[in-house]
DNA sequence: CTCGATCCATACGACAGCGTATCGATACGG
DNA sequence: CCGTATCGATACGCTGTCGTATGGATCGAG
Protein backbone atom coordinates (compact mmCIF):
# COMPACT_ATOMS: atom_id res chain seq x y z
CA UNK A 1 0.00 0.00 0.00
CA UNK A 2 2.69 2.09 0.63
CA UNK A 3 5.59 0.34 -0.75
CA UNK A 4 4.14 -0.35 -4.22
CA UNK A 5 6.03 2.45 -6.52
CA UNK A 6 8.87 1.20 -8.32
CA UNK A 7 10.66 4.51 -9.06
CA UNK A 8 10.40 8.11 -9.83
CA UNK A 9 9.78 9.11 -6.71
CA UNK A 10 12.44 11.39 -5.48
CA UNK A 11 10.77 14.65 -6.27
CA UNK A 12 12.81 17.48 -6.84
CA UNK A 13 11.92 19.56 -3.47
CA UNK A 14 13.18 22.82 -4.91
CA UNK A 15 9.52 22.68 -6.22
CA UNK A 16 8.49 24.30 -3.12
CA UNK A 17 11.59 26.02 -1.65
CA UNK A 18 12.57 28.85 -3.64
CA UNK A 19 9.46 29.83 -5.08
CA UNK A 20 7.92 33.40 -4.14
CA UNK A 21 5.34 32.60 -1.44
CA UNK A 22 6.51 35.85 0.35
CA UNK A 23 4.87 34.33 3.54
CA UNK A 24 7.92 34.10 5.82
CA UNK A 25 4.73 32.79 7.83
CA UNK A 26 6.79 31.54 11.02
CA UNK A 27 5.55 28.25 12.25
CA UNK A 28 4.75 28.66 16.13
CA UNK A 29 4.59 25.90 18.53
CA UNK A 30 0.76 25.92 18.41
CA UNK A 31 0.92 25.37 14.90
CA UNK A 32 2.55 22.23 15.15
CA UNK A 33 0.56 20.96 17.85
CA UNK A 34 -2.46 21.90 15.74
CA UNK A 35 -1.90 20.19 12.84
CA UNK A 36 -1.11 17.25 15.42
CA UNK A 37 -4.11 16.75 16.33
CA UNK A 38 -5.92 17.51 13.29
CA UNK A 39 -3.51 14.06 12.13
CA UNK A 40 -4.57 12.37 15.45
CA UNK A 41 -8.19 12.79 14.74
CA UNK A 42 -7.97 11.27 11.13
CA UNK A 43 -5.73 8.44 11.34
CA UNK A 44 -5.26 7.77 15.28
CA UNK A 45 -1.72 8.19 16.87
CA UNK A 46 0.57 6.19 14.30
CA UNK A 47 -0.66 9.04 11.35
CA UNK A 48 0.71 12.13 13.42
CA UNK A 49 4.07 11.93 11.70
CA UNK A 50 6.92 14.87 11.75
CA UNK A 51 7.42 15.00 8.01
CA UNK A 52 3.98 14.88 7.04
CA UNK A 53 2.34 17.55 9.69
CA UNK A 54 5.55 19.55 8.54
CA UNK A 55 4.12 18.63 4.47
CA UNK A 56 0.86 20.05 5.72
CA UNK A 57 2.41 23.44 7.12
CA UNK A 58 4.12 24.22 4.51
CA UNK A 59 7.46 23.22 6.24
CA UNK A 60 9.92 21.15 6.57
CA UNK A 61 11.06 19.47 9.32
CA UNK A 62 13.64 21.77 9.97
CA UNK A 63 12.01 24.08 12.55
CA UNK A 64 10.16 20.69 14.37
CA UNK A 65 13.41 19.86 16.38
CA UNK A 66 14.16 23.37 17.47
CA UNK A 67 10.32 23.91 19.06
CA UNK A 68 10.31 19.99 20.27
CA UNK A 69 12.88 17.70 21.63
CA UNK A 70 10.90 14.53 20.13
CA UNK A 71 7.69 13.20 18.59
CA UNK A 72 7.21 11.80 22.34
CA UNK A 73 7.27 15.55 23.51
CA UNK A 74 4.80 16.37 20.84
CA UNK A 75 2.66 13.54 21.54
CA UNK A 76 2.39 14.86 25.24
CA UNK A 77 1.70 18.53 24.04
CA UNK A 78 -0.97 17.08 21.99
CA UNK A 79 -2.80 15.60 24.82
CA UNK A 80 -1.91 18.58 27.48
CA UNK A 81 -3.33 21.10 24.79
CA UNK A 82 -6.58 18.67 24.35
CA UNK A 83 -7.03 18.20 27.96
CA UNK A 84 -6.91 21.67 28.44
CA UNK A 85 -9.35 22.33 25.61
CA UNK A 86 -12.15 19.90 26.66
CA UNK A 87 -12.30 21.10 30.25
CA UNK A 88 -13.05 24.66 29.96
CA UNK A 89 -15.32 23.32 27.76
CA UNK A 90 -17.74 20.89 28.36
CA UNK A 91 -18.41 21.88 31.99
CA UNK A 92 -18.33 25.26 32.16
CA UNK A 93 -19.94 26.39 28.77
CA UNK A 94 -23.05 24.35 30.01
CA UNK A 95 -23.02 25.65 33.33
CA UNK A 96 -22.71 28.92 32.50
CA UNK A 97 -26.21 29.55 30.66
CA UNK A 98 -28.55 28.35 33.45
CA UNK A 99 -31.96 26.39 33.10
CA UNK A 100 -32.69 23.52 35.43
CA UNK A 101 -30.56 19.86 35.74
CA UNK A 102 -32.55 18.42 32.46
CA UNK A 103 -32.52 21.21 30.40
CA UNK A 104 -28.62 21.53 31.05
CA UNK A 105 -27.86 17.13 30.17
CA UNK A 106 -29.59 18.02 27.04
CA UNK A 107 -27.34 20.99 26.46
CA UNK A 108 -24.44 18.63 27.65
CA UNK A 109 -25.15 16.06 25.16
CA UNK A 110 -26.06 18.22 22.27
CA UNK A 111 -22.45 20.09 22.56
CA UNK A 112 -20.70 17.14 20.61
CA UNK A 113 -22.91 17.00 18.00
CA UNK A 114 -24.31 20.73 17.93
CA UNK A 115 -22.65 22.53 14.67
CA UNK A 116 -24.38 25.84 16.20
CA UNK A 117 -23.10 25.16 19.70
CA UNK A 118 -19.55 24.09 18.44
CA UNK A 119 -19.60 27.46 15.72
CA UNK A 120 -20.64 30.02 19.16
CA UNK A 121 -17.03 29.37 20.48
CA UNK A 122 -13.85 28.91 18.36
CA UNK A 123 -13.12 24.97 18.76
CA UNK A 124 -13.55 23.09 15.32
CA UNK A 125 -11.62 25.90 13.44
CA UNK A 126 -8.65 25.58 15.48
CA UNK A 127 -8.06 21.60 15.34
CA UNK A 128 -10.20 19.51 13.01
CA UNK A 129 -13.26 18.10 14.90
CA UNK A 130 -13.35 17.61 18.75
CA UNK A 131 -15.53 14.52 18.84
CA UNK A 132 -12.99 12.94 16.49
CA UNK A 133 -9.87 13.66 18.68
CA UNK A 134 -11.83 12.54 21.64
CA UNK A 135 -12.38 9.00 19.64
CA UNK A 136 -8.88 8.68 18.93
CA UNK A 137 -8.08 9.61 22.38
CA UNK A 138 -9.76 7.12 23.70
CA UNK A 139 -9.08 4.02 21.82
CA UNK A 140 -5.08 5.23 22.23
CA UNK A 141 -5.82 5.43 25.92
CA UNK A 142 -6.70 1.40 25.60
CA UNK A 143 -2.56 0.83 24.87
CA UNK A 144 -0.90 3.51 26.65
CA UNK A 145 -1.00 3.65 30.25
CA UNK A 146 -0.01 7.29 29.90
CA UNK A 147 -2.98 8.61 27.80
CA UNK A 148 -5.75 6.34 30.18
CA UNK A 149 -4.37 8.16 33.28
CA UNK A 150 -5.06 11.49 31.51
CA UNK A 151 -8.35 10.17 30.31
CA UNK A 152 -9.16 9.32 33.84
CA UNK A 153 -9.12 12.38 35.52
CA UNK A 154 -11.32 13.89 32.60
CA UNK A 155 -13.85 11.26 32.93
CA UNK A 156 -13.82 11.33 36.52
CA UNK A 157 -14.61 14.89 36.06
CA UNK A 158 -17.67 14.63 34.00
CA UNK A 159 -19.01 11.80 35.97
CA UNK A 160 -19.04 13.65 38.91
CA UNK A 161 -20.57 16.58 36.95
CA UNK A 162 -23.45 14.29 35.36
CA UNK A 163 -24.11 12.89 38.39
CA UNK A 164 -24.58 15.93 40.19
CA UNK A 165 -27.34 16.62 37.47
CA UNK A 166 -28.86 13.73 37.02
CA UNK A 167 -29.36 13.36 41.54
CA UNK A 168 -31.21 17.07 41.25
CA UNK A 169 -33.93 14.94 40.03
CA UNK A 170 -33.29 11.47 41.16
CA UNK A 171 -32.76 10.05 44.06
CA UNK A 172 -31.86 6.63 44.59
CA UNK A 173 -28.28 7.15 43.92
CA UNK A 174 -27.90 3.51 41.89
CA UNK A 175 -29.51 4.67 39.80
CA UNK A 176 -28.14 8.18 39.32
CA UNK A 177 -24.86 6.02 38.11
CA UNK A 178 -26.95 3.55 36.06
CA UNK A 179 -28.24 6.27 34.38
CA UNK A 180 -24.71 8.50 34.29
CA UNK A 181 -23.17 5.14 32.75
CA UNK A 182 -25.89 4.60 30.14
CA UNK A 183 -25.81 8.11 28.62
CA UNK A 184 -22.17 8.70 28.88
CA UNK A 185 -21.51 5.36 26.74
CA UNK A 186 -24.16 5.73 24.40
CA UNK A 187 -22.68 9.68 23.86
CA UNK A 188 -19.30 7.82 23.06
CA UNK A 189 -19.97 4.51 22.03
CA UNK A 190 -22.27 4.94 19.16
CA UNK A 191 -19.52 6.41 17.21
CA UNK A 192 -17.91 3.06 17.11
CA UNK A 193 -21.31 1.61 15.95
CA UNK A 194 -22.45 1.60 12.95
CA UNK A 195 -26.26 -0.13 13.16
CA UNK A 196 -28.93 1.71 10.98
CA UNK A 197 -31.97 1.51 12.70
CA UNK A 198 -34.91 1.12 9.88
CA UNK A 199 -36.68 4.69 9.27
CA UNK A 200 -35.30 6.54 12.00
CA UNK A 201 -31.49 8.50 11.75
CA UNK A 202 -28.80 8.17 14.51
CA UNK A 203 -29.50 11.64 16.05
CA UNK A 204 -33.19 10.20 16.73
CA UNK A 205 -32.44 7.31 18.44
CA UNK A 206 -30.53 8.93 20.52
CA UNK A 207 -32.92 11.71 20.95
CA UNK A 208 -35.27 9.00 22.33
CA UNK A 209 -32.89 7.50 24.58
CA UNK A 210 -31.95 10.35 26.44
CA UNK A 211 -35.19 11.64 26.83
CA UNK A 212 -35.70 7.91 28.48
CA UNK A 213 -32.88 8.83 30.38
CA UNK A 214 -34.36 12.01 31.87
CA UNK A 215 -37.59 11.05 32.69
CA UNK B 1 17.50 -4.87 17.93
CA UNK B 2 18.33 -7.59 14.67
CA UNK B 3 21.16 -5.97 13.43
CA UNK B 4 23.15 -7.30 16.84
CA UNK B 5 23.74 -10.46 15.60
CA UNK B 6 26.97 -10.52 13.14
CA UNK B 7 26.57 -14.33 12.47
CA UNK B 8 25.61 -17.70 13.66
CA UNK B 9 21.88 -16.90 12.42
CA UNK B 10 21.43 -19.88 10.80
CA UNK B 11 20.13 -22.21 13.44
CA UNK B 12 20.32 -25.60 12.39
CA UNK B 13 17.15 -26.40 12.03
CA UNK B 14 17.70 -30.14 12.83
CA UNK B 15 16.97 -28.76 16.50
CA UNK B 16 13.38 -29.24 15.61
CA UNK B 17 13.41 -31.66 12.48
CA UNK B 18 15.08 -33.91 13.42
CA UNK B 19 14.43 -34.17 16.73
CA UNK B 20 11.95 -36.33 18.51
CA UNK B 21 9.22 -33.15 18.36
CA UNK B 22 7.75 -34.93 15.85
CA UNK B 23 6.23 -31.82 14.76
CA UNK B 24 7.38 -30.06 11.66
CA UNK B 25 5.01 -27.46 12.74
CA UNK B 26 4.71 -25.73 8.95
CA UNK B 27 2.86 -22.57 9.64
CA UNK B 28 -0.47 -22.70 8.17
CA UNK B 29 -2.31 -19.89 6.48
CA UNK B 30 -4.67 -19.76 9.47
CA UNK B 31 -1.66 -19.24 11.76
CA UNK B 32 -0.56 -15.81 10.17
CA UNK B 33 -4.27 -15.10 10.48
CA UNK B 34 -4.53 -15.60 14.39
CA UNK B 35 -1.28 -14.07 14.98
CA UNK B 36 -2.48 -11.06 13.04
CA UNK B 37 -5.34 -11.02 14.94
CA UNK B 38 -3.78 -11.18 18.17
CA UNK B 39 -1.57 -8.22 17.23
CA UNK B 40 -4.73 -6.27 16.13
CA UNK B 41 -6.28 -6.67 19.29
CA UNK B 42 -2.73 -5.30 21.03
CA UNK B 43 -2.03 -2.44 18.81
CA UNK B 44 -4.67 -1.49 16.14
CA UNK B 45 -4.31 -2.41 12.76
CA UNK B 46 -0.70 -0.25 12.47
CA UNK B 47 0.58 -2.93 14.62
CA UNK B 48 0.07 -5.69 11.97
CA UNK B 49 3.53 -6.27 10.68
CA UNK B 50 4.63 -9.31 8.60
CA UNK B 51 7.89 -9.57 10.60
CA UNK B 52 6.70 -9.05 13.69
CA UNK B 53 3.82 -11.59 13.36
CA UNK B 54 6.79 -13.73 11.98
CA UNK B 55 8.82 -13.17 14.80
CA UNK B 56 5.91 -14.16 16.66
CA UNK B 57 5.54 -17.85 15.17
CA UNK B 58 9.13 -18.29 15.06
CA UNK B 59 9.23 -18.38 11.38
CA UNK B 60 10.83 -15.30 9.04
CA UNK B 61 8.66 -13.55 6.19
CA UNK B 62 9.51 -16.13 3.88
CA UNK B 63 6.58 -18.17 4.18
CA UNK B 64 3.80 -15.48 4.40
CA UNK B 65 4.18 -14.78 0.84
CA UNK B 66 3.81 -17.85 -0.44
CA UNK B 67 0.27 -18.08 1.68
CA UNK B 68 -0.76 -14.17 1.07
CA UNK B 69 -0.21 -11.86 -1.91
CA UNK B 70 0.55 -8.82 0.42
CA UNK B 71 -0.28 -7.34 3.30
CA UNK B 72 -3.90 -6.19 2.18
CA UNK B 73 -4.61 -9.60 1.49
CA UNK B 74 -3.80 -10.66 5.25
CA UNK B 75 -6.06 -7.69 6.75
CA UNK B 76 -9.05 -8.71 4.49
CA UNK B 77 -8.65 -12.14 5.82
CA UNK B 78 -8.28 -11.44 9.56
CA UNK B 79 -11.50 -9.11 8.84
CA UNK B 80 -12.77 -12.64 7.17
CA UNK B 81 -12.01 -14.77 9.64
CA UNK B 82 -13.50 -12.38 13.01
CA UNK B 83 -16.73 -12.21 10.57
CA UNK B 84 -17.30 -15.83 11.12
CA UNK B 85 -16.40 -16.28 14.54
CA UNK B 86 -18.38 -13.41 15.68
CA UNK B 87 -21.36 -14.26 13.35
CA UNK B 88 -22.06 -17.86 14.49
CA UNK B 89 -20.53 -16.86 17.83
CA UNK B 90 -23.34 -14.27 19.47
CA UNK B 91 -26.87 -15.28 18.22
CA UNK B 92 -26.55 -19.01 18.17
CA UNK B 93 -24.80 -19.30 21.36
CA UNK B 94 -27.19 -17.49 23.12
CA UNK B 95 -30.00 -18.72 21.00
CA UNK B 96 -29.44 -22.21 21.52
CA UNK B 97 -29.73 -22.46 25.77
CA UNK B 98 -33.64 -21.30 25.63
CA UNK B 99 -35.13 -19.23 28.31
CA UNK B 100 -37.46 -16.07 27.66
CA UNK B 101 -36.17 -13.12 26.25
CA UNK B 102 -34.76 -11.53 28.90
CA UNK B 103 -32.78 -14.00 30.44
CA UNK B 104 -31.47 -14.38 26.70
CA UNK B 105 -30.46 -10.84 26.92
CA UNK B 106 -28.91 -10.97 30.13
CA UNK B 107 -26.83 -13.84 28.59
CA UNK B 108 -26.36 -12.09 25.45
CA UNK B 109 -23.98 -9.25 27.66
CA UNK B 110 -22.77 -11.41 29.81
CA UNK B 111 -21.21 -13.14 27.34
CA UNK B 112 -17.92 -10.94 25.89
CA UNK B 113 -16.73 -10.61 29.77
CA UNK B 114 -17.72 -14.09 31.10
CA UNK B 115 -14.96 -15.94 31.16
CA UNK B 116 -16.67 -19.07 31.78
CA UNK B 117 -18.64 -18.41 28.72
CA UNK B 118 -15.88 -17.97 26.67
CA UNK B 119 -13.94 -20.98 27.96
CA UNK B 120 -16.95 -22.81 26.97
CA UNK B 121 -15.82 -22.22 23.03
CA UNK B 122 -12.30 -22.23 22.12
CA UNK B 123 -12.61 -18.61 21.09
CA UNK B 124 -9.76 -17.01 23.29
CA UNK B 125 -7.46 -19.52 23.19
CA UNK B 126 -6.87 -18.92 19.31
CA UNK B 127 -6.81 -15.71 18.86
CA UNK B 128 -6.39 -13.51 21.76
CA UNK B 129 -8.69 -11.12 23.63
CA UNK B 130 -12.42 -11.38 20.60
CA UNK B 131 -13.26 -8.12 22.83
CA UNK B 132 -9.88 -6.29 22.26
CA UNK B 133 -9.88 -7.62 18.77
CA UNK B 134 -13.37 -6.52 18.62
CA UNK B 135 -12.93 -2.52 19.85
CA UNK B 136 -9.76 -2.36 17.65
CA UNK B 137 -12.12 -3.40 14.38
CA UNK B 138 -14.53 -0.63 15.58
CA UNK B 139 -12.28 1.77 15.68
CA UNK B 140 -10.67 0.81 12.46
CA UNK B 141 -13.97 1.15 10.62
CA UNK B 142 -14.00 4.59 11.69
CA UNK B 143 -10.97 5.38 9.04
CA UNK B 144 -12.02 2.39 6.77
CA UNK B 145 -14.99 1.83 4.46
CA UNK B 146 -14.09 -1.55 3.74
CA UNK B 147 -14.20 -2.12 7.17
CA UNK B 148 -17.49 -0.33 8.04
CA UNK B 149 -19.22 -1.73 5.65
CA UNK B 150 -18.29 -5.22 7.34
CA UNK B 151 -19.38 -3.92 10.50
CA UNK B 152 -22.61 -2.15 9.28
CA UNK B 153 -23.44 -5.70 8.15
CA UNK B 154 -23.08 -7.24 11.36
CA UNK B 155 -24.23 -4.57 13.85
CA UNK B 156 -27.28 -4.84 11.59
CA UNK B 157 -27.44 -7.96 12.34
CA UNK B 158 -26.70 -8.19 16.54
CA UNK B 159 -29.54 -5.11 16.36
CA UNK B 160 -32.12 -6.92 14.36
CA UNK B 161 -31.99 -9.65 17.15
CA UNK B 162 -31.57 -7.52 20.18
CA UNK B 163 -35.17 -5.85 18.43
CA UNK B 164 -36.80 -8.86 19.08
CA UNK B 165 -35.51 -9.86 21.91
CA UNK B 166 -36.56 -6.08 23.47
CA UNK B 167 -39.65 -6.11 21.62
CA UNK B 168 -40.89 -9.64 23.35
CA UNK B 169 -41.72 -7.85 26.78
CA UNK B 170 -41.96 -4.26 25.02
CA UNK B 171 -44.71 -3.05 23.33
CA UNK B 172 -43.67 0.12 22.38
CA UNK B 173 -41.46 0.41 19.47
CA UNK B 174 -39.63 3.67 19.80
CA UNK B 175 -38.87 2.08 23.53
CA UNK B 176 -37.69 -0.91 21.72
CA UNK B 177 -35.03 1.30 19.82
CA UNK B 178 -33.59 3.02 22.21
CA UNK B 179 -32.81 0.29 25.07
CA UNK B 180 -31.34 -1.24 21.83
CA UNK B 181 -29.34 1.28 21.47
CA UNK B 182 -28.64 2.03 25.16
CA UNK B 183 -27.77 -1.51 25.53
CA UNK B 184 -25.49 -1.72 22.58
CA UNK B 185 -23.87 1.68 22.85
CA UNK B 186 -23.19 0.44 27.09
CA UNK B 187 -21.65 -2.34 26.33
CA UNK B 188 -19.21 -1.04 23.43
CA UNK B 189 -18.71 2.17 25.28
CA UNK B 190 -17.61 1.25 28.45
CA UNK B 191 -14.37 -0.10 26.74
CA UNK B 192 -13.65 3.61 25.87
CA UNK B 193 -14.48 5.56 29.34
CA UNK B 194 -12.05 5.52 31.97
CA UNK B 195 -14.01 6.87 34.34
CA UNK B 196 -14.09 5.49 38.49
CA UNK B 197 -17.62 4.47 40.33
CA UNK B 198 -16.57 5.70 43.68
CA UNK B 199 -17.39 1.55 45.67
CA UNK B 200 -18.79 0.40 43.13
CA UNK B 201 -16.81 -1.95 40.08
CA UNK B 202 -17.58 -1.55 36.47
CA UNK B 203 -19.12 -4.60 36.16
CA UNK B 204 -21.47 -3.53 39.05
CA UNK B 205 -22.37 -0.67 37.75
CA UNK B 206 -23.28 -2.07 34.76
CA UNK B 207 -25.52 -4.86 35.80
CA UNK B 208 -27.22 -2.15 37.65
CA UNK B 209 -27.69 -0.35 34.23
CA UNK B 210 -28.58 -3.46 32.17
CA UNK B 211 -31.31 -4.34 35.41
CA UNK B 212 -32.79 -1.00 34.53
CA UNK B 213 -32.68 -1.42 30.55
CA UNK B 214 -34.91 -4.66 31.04
CA UNK B 215 -37.16 -3.26 33.54
C1' DC C 1 13.88 -43.64 -3.41
C1' DT C 2 12.27 -39.95 -6.16
C1' DC C 3 9.15 -36.24 -6.74
C1' DG C 4 6.01 -32.62 -5.98
C1' DA C 5 3.77 -29.80 -2.49
C1' DT C 6 4.43 -26.99 1.17
C1' DC C 7 6.89 -24.11 3.85
C1' DC C 8 11.22 -21.53 5.45
C1' DA C 9 15.77 -18.78 5.34
C1' DT C 10 18.28 -15.34 3.35
C1' DA C 11 19.66 -11.59 0.67
C1' DC C 12 18.19 -7.60 -1.96
C1' DG C 13 16.23 -3.11 -3.45
C1' DA C 14 13.25 0.50 -2.31
C1' DC C 15 11.04 3.79 0.64
C1' DA C 16 9.28 6.11 4.87
C1' DG C 17 10.24 7.94 9.06
C1' DC C 18 13.25 9.54 13.02
C1' DG C 19 16.66 12.45 14.88
C1' DT C 20 21.08 15.20 13.84
C1' DA C 21 23.93 18.71 11.94
C1' DT C 22 24.81 22.62 9.36
C1' DC C 23 23.91 26.57 7.03
C1' DG C 24 20.81 29.96 5.74
C1' DA C 25 16.90 33.42 6.03
C1' DT C 26 13.91 36.65 8.26
C1' DA C 27 12.37 39.75 11.89
C1' DC C 28 13.05 42.82 15.50
C1' DG C 29 15.33 45.53 19.14
C1' DG C 30 18.87 48.65 19.73
C1' DC D 1 22.90 49.13 10.31
C1' DC D 2 23.86 45.07 13.27
C1' DG D 3 23.24 41.18 16.02
C1' DT D 4 20.42 37.92 18.19
C1' DA D 5 16.42 35.11 18.40
C1' DT D 6 13.50 32.48 15.81
C1' DC D 7 12.65 29.63 12.40
C1' DG D 8 13.44 26.78 7.70
C1' DA D 9 16.00 23.94 3.97
C1' DT D 10 18.95 20.34 3.08
C1' DA D 11 21.74 16.49 3.59
C1' DC D 12 22.95 12.48 6.37
C1' DG D 13 22.84 8.03 8.90
C1' DC D 14 19.99 4.65 10.70
C1' DT D 15 16.17 1.51 11.47
C1' DG D 16 11.78 -0.66 10.20
C1' DT D 17 9.01 -2.47 6.78
C1' DC D 18 7.43 -3.95 2.32
C1' DG D 19 7.65 -6.98 -1.48
C1' DT D 20 10.81 -9.99 -4.54
C1' DA D 21 13.86 -13.68 -5.76
C1' DT D 22 16.04 -17.80 -5.06
C1' DG D 23 17.42 -21.87 -3.13
C1' DG D 24 16.85 -25.14 0.43
C1' DA D 25 14.38 -28.33 3.78
C1' DT D 26 10.77 -31.52 5.09
C1' DC D 27 6.87 -34.63 4.28
C1' DG D 28 3.84 -37.77 2.10
C1' DA D 29 2.58 -40.30 -2.10
C1' DG D 30 3.83 -43.35 -5.48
Amino acid sequence: MQAGQPAAVSIPRETRARTTIAAPTRTPRSGWVDEGLRALASGGPDAVRIETLAQALGVTKGGFYWHFDDRRALLEEMLETWERMTVDEVIEAVEGEGGDARAKLRRLFALPDDRAVRHARRLASSSGDLVKIELAIRDWARRDKTVSRRLKRLDNRRMDYMRSLFGAFCPDEEEVEARCMLAFSAFIGHHFIAADHGGRSRADVLALALRRLLA
